[in-house]
DNA sequence: TATAAAAGGATCAAATTGGTCCTAAAGGTG
DNA sequence: CACCTTTAGGACCAATTTGATCCTTTTATA
């Protein structure tokens, strides 16, 4: 249960891994992918994502690639990991204003702490943190 | 993300009703799913797992149906949960004991942090505490 | 113009989810 | 015993999601 899939896997490698080139430094999508060891095809739609958020800045043609579109220390994880898998939700219920069986179910406030906990974890850890951390 | 499957509402849904019979009521699984809105072929291979765990106890033949294998109060949601979504674990790196490219990853703590997080509030709620709630 | 790079859409195979169906086994009843 | 009731277990299947790949378009540079 509540496994995160590899393209959220993905998503934080690659931009570990650009966190980690000097600032201002142009990433190729290619060099992103041979680094994090991911699917070239599939890391670059990951990216798109990124760059409509903000995450990343993509400049094409000649010279083009990815930047951080803002310091490292000021994207957290969870932003890498809601850009790629959608909002953390641990049950339907918590996205319409109230669940199907009329008012709110049982488990209803269960899910709005585990909800509320795993976003506060994740948004207290930033990419820069990460891409600091021990070497693997 | 990390969003529960109907697998799992349905295992909720399933032994909360079985929790709001009075003591030592046999329900019949065609009973429940009826009352719990679940189909019925699903919601019995749901009850097969519960009762190899104990955490329900099923009899054959006539006046066979299910009870509680213990008592409400001592059944968690967490237990309820894992019986039919295995163990809670938000990325494969928790498995093993070290993360494929060589010594944890530089996420494996936070994932970590995320994992007992959750595990904690799950195990904190029980199957009784749901059962007596507000009616919905 | 030619080249380099990301953007975006279409497509596709594999895995997972959500479920059905059928037969077997176990227990009760006349 | 024969028969009925009820869960157990296995096989199977359709829909959805995941994990990609490929092709064309757009944007920018030389």
């Amino acid at each position: 249960m509540m496994e995160l899939t590899r393209k959220g896997e993905y998503a934080i490698r690659g931009i570990i891994y650009l966190a980690q080139q000097p600032p201002g430094r142009v990433s190729l999508i290619s060099e992103i992918a041979a680094a994090a060891e991911v699917p070239q095809t599939f890391l670059a739609k990951i990216f798109q994502s990124f760059a409509k958020l903000g995450l990343v800045t993509s400049s094409r043609g000649t010279g083009g690639g990815f930047v951080l579109g803002r310091p490292a220390s000021a994207i957290t994880l969870r932003e890498v990991v809601e850009a790629v898998e959608g909002p953390i939700v641990p049950n339907r219920c918590l996205l319409g204003s109230a669940c199907e069986r009329g008012g709110p179910c049982r488990v209803h406030d269960v899910w709005r702490q585990v909800q509320s906990g795993v976003v506060e974890i994740l948004d207290s850890v930033t990419i820069d943190t990460l891409a600091r951390g021990r070497e693997g």
